[in-house]
RNA sequence: GGCGGCGUAGCCAAGUGGUAAGGCAGAGGUCUGCAAAACCUCCACCCACCGGUUCAAAUCCGGUCGCCGCCUCCA
């Protein structure tokens, strides 16, 4: 028993983690055809999990991560093919690329990473496993699975065989025996990648590698495995029929789907072309701010993807570390103070805080109660600035720190507060006026016409110039240090009605 | 057609049968040359609608309406 509930979608209910091994969790997350650059659809999947994975580690357990790389595809083969490449290289092109965004977004490497391209053997054993079990036939270079044999099948998309075929979308070949069975292996046609098998050369259908390389990884079952909701049939079902037909025993005790990301509250698909990529979204944003608005639904919600929603996440982080270079600052320079007396500013909030975060996380992964959580915790750090009091420094300072350390804590998890502020806001700032089309020298030029009119007292025409910024989106505060600016990115937040 | 999900303030969005988190926007205040930032206060007698179960429901059950997804490659 471990405390953590999760929604399990082949039960359609919350349920307590039990790990098969106590202590132990064996986690696998269906990873990317690599045939393309990663979208920001990868991005929520993949920042769920991370959460998922750090979460669990902090909770104290001892957490495998696998995700594989499918890697041999009849996208990847028709894309290299269309660019005069091989599909290797094409491939490892596109990981290298998918690195990059992953690594960008703080999103932990997993523990292992298999690919198609060197499982073969697992999965050639597995697929002659349900060859021999019945489960599966060959027929003309190409083996199936039929469907029919297993006796659950459709039970995690929760659709029997005769709804399915009500609808049936599916080209019906010959070479199969029901229409709803599915290719294991297919026979190589000229010019293709194959290898070597049993039944000819050929290469693997598109469900069997998750079922070969997680049973090779962590045996007949594994904790939780986890996936784009668009997977949940046919990918997952087939896993299912798959590792289950082959071993009679249960494959995945929790199942964990993520919601949509959507645009323009339609679905984003490659299918339908309205897609962003990683790459693009992190050119105009910091990676931060994609990693806040991917937390700021629920990750089983479908989210709605809009560049009013990223500027909202953007100044949110924004607000985040210019406390945290307030705090730092703080911190440094107010030394030897003395000790702290009496109960410290926010001391039970404090105190509770560790307890809190583990019983939102608990909850499925509940990363919107910490992210009110982080709202009184960044509140109660401006609160503590400004208690610059000689007789309340000492306590402040003790709080400044625990309020550090907490923070640190829940960011394990979350993975925003880790830059250093000072750049990271530099880095905002520059992205934020590129959005607004602003140049960094003009916003300067004005900050300095203005302290020039201030310094003369002609208020006048510094209320000009800084009317003249704010039209331009750039909000001044003016300080004790001089004049600092920043780029309102929100703009009125009523949507363009019609 | 079959199956699944959703409908909470102007917007975004949590909510674990016990009397509505949080953010944005908005109003007032402290601070300020005036502002901004920051902080404080306020801002849903109510959770699409109708009925039911219960001492008690946004939360459970049934129905109605609306939206979305899956049934085909997709995270």
């Amino acid at each position: 028993m471990t405390g953590i509930r999760v929604y399990d979608t082949l039960s359609g209910d919350k349920r307590t983690l039990e790990p098969i091994e106590p202590n132990k969790i064996r986690l696998y997350a269906c990873g990317v055809t690599p045939y393309d650059n990663s979208h920001i659809g990868h991005a929520r999947c993949y920042v769920a999990f991370d959460i998922v994975y750090r979460y669990l580690k902090l909770a104290g357990l001892d957490v495998t991560y696998v995700r594989n790389f499918t890697d041999v595809d009849d996208k990847i083969i028709n894309r290299a093919n269309e660019r005069g490449m091989k599909a290797v290289d094409l491939a490892e092109e596109n990981i290298q690329a998918f690195y990059r965004d992953m690594d960008a977004l703080s999103i932990a490497r997993p523990d292992q990473e298999p690919r198609v391209s060197t499982s073969m053997p697992q999965i050639i054993a597995l697929i002659e496993r349900l060859i021999g079990n019945g489960m599966a036939y060959a027929s003309e270079g190409d083996v199936y699975y039929a469907v029919e044999k297993f006796q659950s099948y459709g039970k995690l998309g929760k659709r029997t065989l005769e709804d399915m075929q009500a609808g049936a979308r599916v080209e019906v070949s010959e070479k199969k025996r029901h229409p709803m069975d599915f290719a294991l292996w297919k026979a190589a046609k000229p010019g293709e990648p194959a290898w070597e098998s049993p039944w000819g050369q050929g290469r693997p259908g598109w469900h069997i590698e998750c079922s070969a390389m997680s049973m090779h990884a962590f045996g007949p079952c594994v904790d939780i495995h986890c996936g784009g909701q668009d997977l949940i049939f046919p990918h997952h079902e087939n896993e299912i029929a798959q590792s289950e037909g082959a071993t009679g025993q249960n494959f995945v005790n929790y199942w964990l789907h993520n919601g949509f990301v959507n645009v323009d509250n339609e679905k984003m698909s490659k299918s339908l072309g309205n897609f962003f990529t990683i790459k693009d979204v992190l050119q105009r944003y910091e990676p931060q701010v994609l990693r806040l608005f991917m937390v700021s639904t629920h990750y089983r919600s479908p989210i709605n993807f809009s560049d009013a929603a990223l500027d909202e996440a953007a100044d949110r982080i924004a607000y985040f570390y210019e406390t945290l270079r307030k705090l730092d600052a703080f911190l440094d320079q107010a030394g030897g103070v003395g000790a702290p007396f009496g109960p410290l500013p926010g001391e039970a909030f404090l105190e509770e805080f560790e307890a809190r975060f583990r019983e939102a996380m608990d909850e499925d992964f509940n990363t919107l109660r910490v992210l009110g959580q982080l709202a009184e915790a960044f509140k109660l750090a401006n609160e503590v600035l400004m208690m610059r009091k000689a007789k309340q420094l000492p306590n402040a300072l003790a709080a400044a720190k625990l309020l550090r350390e907490k923070l640190a804590y829940a960011d394990t998890v979350l993975q925003l507060f880790g830059a250093d502020p000072a750049d990271y806001l530099d880095r905002h700032k520059t992205k934020a006026a590129a959005r607004r089309g602003l140049s960094l020298d003009w916003i300067a030029e004005k900050v300095g016409d203005r302290l020039v009119a201030r310094s003369e007292k002609n208020w006048a025409e510094a209320d000009r110039v800084r009317d003249e910024l704010l039209a331009a989106g750039v909000v001044l505060m003016d300080g004790a240090q001089g004049t600092d600016w920043m780029v309102k990115d929100v703009r009125d937040a009523a949507p363009a009605a019609e």
